[in-house]
This record gives C-alpha cells, structure tokens and sequence, in this order.
DNA sequence: GCTCATACTCCCTCAGATGA
DNA sequence: TCATCTGAGGGAGTATGAGC
C-alpha cells in the first residue's frame, strides 16, 4: 500500500441542529479519536497526534486484523458505560479497570492501496460497511439523512454529548477542520458558587480558572475549575469584583487541587456554567464560564444533578495547571 | 515502603490574534 | 470574512524523587 496520510479530518464546533437532505447525521462518541491502519492478520492504532497506541489497546487492533483488506479506517475509541453510552472518563480508565471498549468506525480512507478521500461521504461509509468484520469490538457508525434535529434531540434525551453532521458527498480533507464536518454539541448547564482563584500564566491578565462549588448540606463542595469562556474585559470586571472578597479562610473542608495556587474568595458571587458532563469524582468536565448570575444567592445553588454513586475522590498527588 | 508533590503524557474546549 | 494558530483552561494517566 502506499504511504497513507493518517491525519485525521476535523470538524467544527456548533451548537444549533439543523434538517438538511444533503447531510448526514451520526452519534457523537465520546472518546479518543483513532486511525487504524488495517490488513488481513495485523492493524494498528494511530492517535490525532499520530502516535502509535496500538499496544494500548490490543484487544481491538487483533479485531481490526479480522479485516480480510488493507485499508485505513477512521473512528472513535470509546468505553460504554452500563447504558450503552460512550463516557470518556471509563476510556481512560480502561487500562486499570475493566470497561467495555469498542472502535466505532466512521470513515473508510483507502481500501486496498486505493485512495477514497476524494470520493463522497456516502460512498466510503457504503465501502466502510462492506468490509468491517463482525465483533463485538467493532461498530459501524450508522446514520440518519436529513432529520438532523430529531437526531440531536433523540441525543440529548439519552444523555449523549451530541450529533455529527458530515455533507454526505464531502470529500475526506486529512488535517484540515472544515465545515463539510460539524459536531454540535448538546451541553449541560450549572449555577455554582465562585469560592476562588487560581493565579493567571504566561500572557493571562488578573486570574488563570475560577474554582467552584456548590452548596452541600451546611458546607461547600468543590465541582471544578472554569478557566475559559471570559474575554478580556471580563477577566477584569470580575477580577474586580472578586478582590474585596478575598478571604484568608478556605471556603471548602475538602482537599482541592493546586490549592497553593489558589486565592480564596467568600462564597457570595453566584456564576453559570456549561460543562460536558459530570466526572466520577462528582466534577465538571470542560466548564465553561458563561456569566455571573446576580438574581440569586449563593446559599440556593445545589448541584443539579445527583452526586454519583462513586464517591470516592481519590486524587493521587496534585495534577498539572 | 508509603505518601505526596512535581513534571510530564494523552486527550479535550474556547477566545483572541493573525494572515490569506 | 474565514481559517488557522496560539495559549489559556480542563480531566485523566504514569514516572520520579523527597520526606517520613
């Protein structure tokens, strides 16, 4: 086969799901992207960064070897959870702890020394289910046409992070984010209480990520750090604001990453966040800072969401930031 | 030997600057 | 105007070294 250019296509972020006959839409997974680069009896794993995971996940690269062709595939290495759902945080577990891992296949890039990136979408994804084996550790990613919000809704309601749209007659652009790709993302929303903040780095003015919390019984607890969502002139203005509430008194009994980091603030500014979902640990994954919440009290804000069952907050050393 | 902190890896999102 | 790049942040892991 000739040498294949592994990198893989990207999309662009969107949030608003739309209907449209010429568009295809799919599952968003929740995972690690992965080219695998197949032929009859071996594959391997590539990561976005193009770097060979194949020895991490070995179980579905001996799957992938079933393939009776050479040819790159594309798609998304994902750990199911008891729902059936793809959760990110189980795919990082999955070395230590046991988890359901399957490669959902989305793209077929060269079938047998054939270059198909220049072909339609649906053309590839035709190729693509002719020759992915069964197993249980392979997955064509099916898709609907056209019924884009329907499909964005069916998502939301199960609890997925979203949809992917693709133009159904795009070609495969390697390394490029295009908008013939788009994901829209269907994400979860928090008030939390602003109890400090960490100090800015390199270029960042007035302060790196709030810390945030909620209000659990008669105390705090911590549910993550935002450090995105804010332009420069909010940076300031909430600076501003947080300075006269700065306290020698940490808010929170628990142990908080990088507290040393950390100037701690009273309880009293309420914000609202978007997040991707909620970690095992009980944290926001990706919160995102979306404003400041002046119509309510800090007292009010609960978590809206259960607490996992997991409770355990094991945090082995401090983590980078 | 154990615990904890640090520094690195992998992945991700988002905002702002820059250049075509 | 749009695409791309950079740098801010995040969650998770592993490896290493210091201190008890």
């Amino acid at each position: 086969m000739m040498q294949p250019d592994l990198r893989p296509m990207l999309a662009t972020l969107t949030d608003k799901p739309f209907d449209d006959p010429g568009w295809l839409f799919e599952t968003k997974w929740d995972g690690f992207r992965a080219v695998a680069v197949a032929a009859p009896g071996r594959a391997s794993l590539y990561s976005r960064n193009l770097n060979d995971i194949s020895k991490k996940y070995p179980s579905i690269c001996e799957a992938l070897s079933a393939i009776e062709h050479e040819a790159v595939l594309d798609g998304e290495l994902v750990a199911l959870d008891a729902h059936g759902r793809s959760r990110f945080q189980l795919l990082q577990n999955a070395e230590r702890e046991p988890a359901r891992l399957l490669y959902c296949v989305f793209d077929l890039l060269y079938l047998d020394g054939k270059d198909l990136r220049g072909r339609p979408l649906l053309e590839r994804k035709a190729a693509l289910e002719q020759i992915l084996p069964k197993s249980p550790l392979l997955l064509y990613s099916a898709h609907v046409t056209g019924a884009g919000i329907k499909a964005f809704n069916r998502a939301k309601r199960l609890g997925e992070e979203g949809v992917m749209a693709k133009l159904a007659t795009g070609r495969y652009r390697a390394g490029e984010r295009t908008r013939e790709w788009l994901k829209v993302k269907a994400s979860q929303e928090q008030e939390v209480v602003i109890v400090g903040f960490t100090a800015p780095r390199r270029s960042r003015k007035y302060f790196g990520a709030l810390v945030l919390a909620v209000r659990e019984g008669k105390g705090w607890t911590y549910v993550g750090r935002a450090g995105t969502g804010f332009n420069a002139e909010m940076l300031r203005s909430l600076h501003a604001k947080l300075v006269p509430l700065i306290t020698e008194v940490k808010p929170i009994a628990e142990k908080v990453p990088d507290a040393a980091n950390t100037t701690w603030v009273k309880p009293k500014l309420v914000a609202e966040v978007k997040f991707t979902e909620w970690t095992s640990a009980g944290e926001m994954r990706h919160p995102v800072f979306l404003g400041l919440r002046t119509d309510k009290k800090a007292t009010d804000v609960v978590r809206e969401m259960p607490k996992p069952l997991s409770e355990a907050k094991s945090r082995p050393g401090s983590r980078r930031g």
